[in-house]
DNA sequence: TTGTAAGCGTTATCAA
DNA sequence: TTGATAACGCTTACAA
């Protein structure tokens, strides 16, 4: 009803610190937020000691309205309760701390429409950047409105950052999913393996592409089968729950594009009694946390994402276009889940 | 450097579209944003047309500003990259939004002097609410200057709410902790197991408590062996790890009090090739979603994200205090790990 | 229903 | 180094 009278008490503002510390506002502005500009020690003690008597909290709003910029940098995310984009975020996160920046997660629940509103709104926050993370869709018409949108937030001075997502015309970061991908199929050559179903994004995403085909290169190519499903748990489960056994038996490994796939997979393997490594070796790709509670450990592509968001928040705060730099090197790493075969 | 010239073009003001429908700010004011003032159709017609003329944008930090507050919700929370948290507050944001709120998580590392870094901060933006969740410290110095600081923002007219948190003095929302425990103690007593090994938090937190009092009276008062360790992962695996064989062997099951501990456990059960359930049986606490991808699946008590992320957004937005009503009900689920004993 | 005018808290410009 | 003073973009009495 009554928004500011809500409490009732006045909030104490930058003009009572500096009418108590006996000096005008500008002064105190200059002692108690970022200024470059100088400040006699003996105004500054004062100002200090009337900010701590009042318990002064500068107002957040009021700064990012007159800077005409916050200290916030968006993350948009399809979901968040995974491990892959929860461990990306809470990197960025603290990497965006030690930069004096903070976080806002915004979750699309990979719905177009919801990305257009969102940014939408994030727009009226004046972030300093807003980051893309991972597996948009890609309907040309939907992206069409969206990259008019974030063109728009960059004409307005915010900067549009890509993390692996490659429908849109900015700025990307992007991990080197072809080699890492390569590279585990050459391992899993190397151990032995011959006939591996890979599990590839029925969503038309670049990077899925690319970590298909390298595991083909890296494999032997044209020997490996690709089936595309949902790039979730669930996709993974279907795809083994629809196979007739027979068919299933003629493969000797299955790997997914993602860990959350390999996941869904084990977990259709176990329900019908196919035993990994035993009857079929398992792989995936990202190296999520969840990881380690699974049995047999998961082999998959190691994706560094500290470096990931390292790069996000030096980019993101940056002034000048730093060009889609070098991808970021991932690496296999072997696990129980497939070991030396025959 | 120059912050406001970044990007060089002005920004499209409310004023640039009141201009262009020819009429008045305010008037534009109440056709574009929420505002119960009626408008006649044919202006608000010409102010909307004027607005996607020119691709208006608001300016959220210029509204927070006159508003005196914000659509947000700061939810704080010692780690993001676990299931149970990002789950919440995936729960949380989904809640917000429909009730046009959006959530800012803010992670604390679970370090005393970060919460109080991150609610001086947060209290800048002018939330509509700051939301604590899980086991925060008891250091009664620390929180101390913290309640302070939540004291002065609820002053301010700001509200404070903890999940499932007991060691500051504001309005809560708990699970039964207790009774969600009691069952799954009669419930796995019920299955024929007789010496439990209860896994507790070292750090001592009311609501972990609860759980290991509750399983303990559920199951059989006295028979009950309780260790304390962190409330992690690790603390579950280093339990098992540092304890003799011969100890371990006394008991048919382990309980932690959260499902990360319980897999922490069953690793290095699995590392010390000790069979779940076997050897011996295990059940955690939060029904977390990462319990689909272990086998056997976990026994736990599921804790109804969904109500508490409901309860926290309408209490965020009730103007009065509710004061801190029944706890959420939480129940025993009972899977595989703990089978029917002897 | 509409417009005028005041004010929100802070920063930036510029003169002292 | 300091202090008037003018923005910043928007909302909200209040008056018309």
């Amino acid at each position: 009803m009554n928004e500011t009278a809500r409490g009732g008490r006045r909030r104490v503002t930058l003009y009572d610190v500096a009418r108590l510390a006996g000096v005008s506002q500008p002064t105190a502005s200059r002692v108690l937020n970022g200024s470059d500009r100088q400040v006699s020690s003996a105004n500054r003690e004062r100002v200090l000691r009337a900010a701590r008597e009042l318990a002064y909290v500068p107002n957040a709003s009021a700064q990012a309205f007159v800077r005409g910029s916050s200290k916030m940098i968006a993350f948009v995310v399809g979901r968040i309760d995974g491990t892959y984009f929860s461990s990306m975020a809470a990197a960025l996160m603290r990497e965006a701390r030690s930069a004096g920046y903070w976080v806002s997660i915004a979750v699309t629940d990979r719905q177009p429409e919801r990305e257009l509103r969102v940014v939408r709104e994030l727009r009226a926050q004046r972030p300093r950047a807003i980051v893309f993370a991972g597996s948009g869709f890609i309907d040309p018409t939907g992206n069409e409105v969206l990259a008019d949108e974030l063109s728009g937030y960059e004409r307005a001075g915010g900067k549009v950052l890509l993390i692996s997502r490659t429908d849109l015309p900015f700025e990307r970061i992007s991990f080197d999913n072809r080699a890492g991908a390569e590279g585990l199929g050459q391992a899993l050559a190397g151990l032995g393996y011959q006939r591996a179903l890979v599990l590839g994004s029925e969503t038309p995403l670049l990077g899925m592409l690319h970590r298909v085909e390298g595991f083909s290169d890296g494999f032997a190519p044209g020997t490996v089968e690709v089936r595309q499903t949902a790039l979730s748990w669930e996709g993974g489960r279907d795809v083994v729950e629809r196979m007739p056994p027979e068919q299933l038996s003629r493969f000797d490994l299955v790997v997914g594009v993602t860990d959350e796939m390999a996941l869904g997979v084990m977990a259709a393997l176990r329900v019908h009694g196919r035993r990994v490594p035993d009857d079929i070796a398992v792989a995936g790709f990202n190296d999520i946390r969840t990881l380690r509670d699974v049995s047999p450990p998961l082999t998959t592509v190691h994706v560094p994402l500290d470096l990931v968001a390292e790069a996000v928040v030096r980019r993101a705060i940056a002034g000048h276009e730093e060009g889609s730099g070098p991808p970021i090197p991932t690496h296999p790493v072997l696990r129980e889940s497939t070991p030396p075969h025959h």
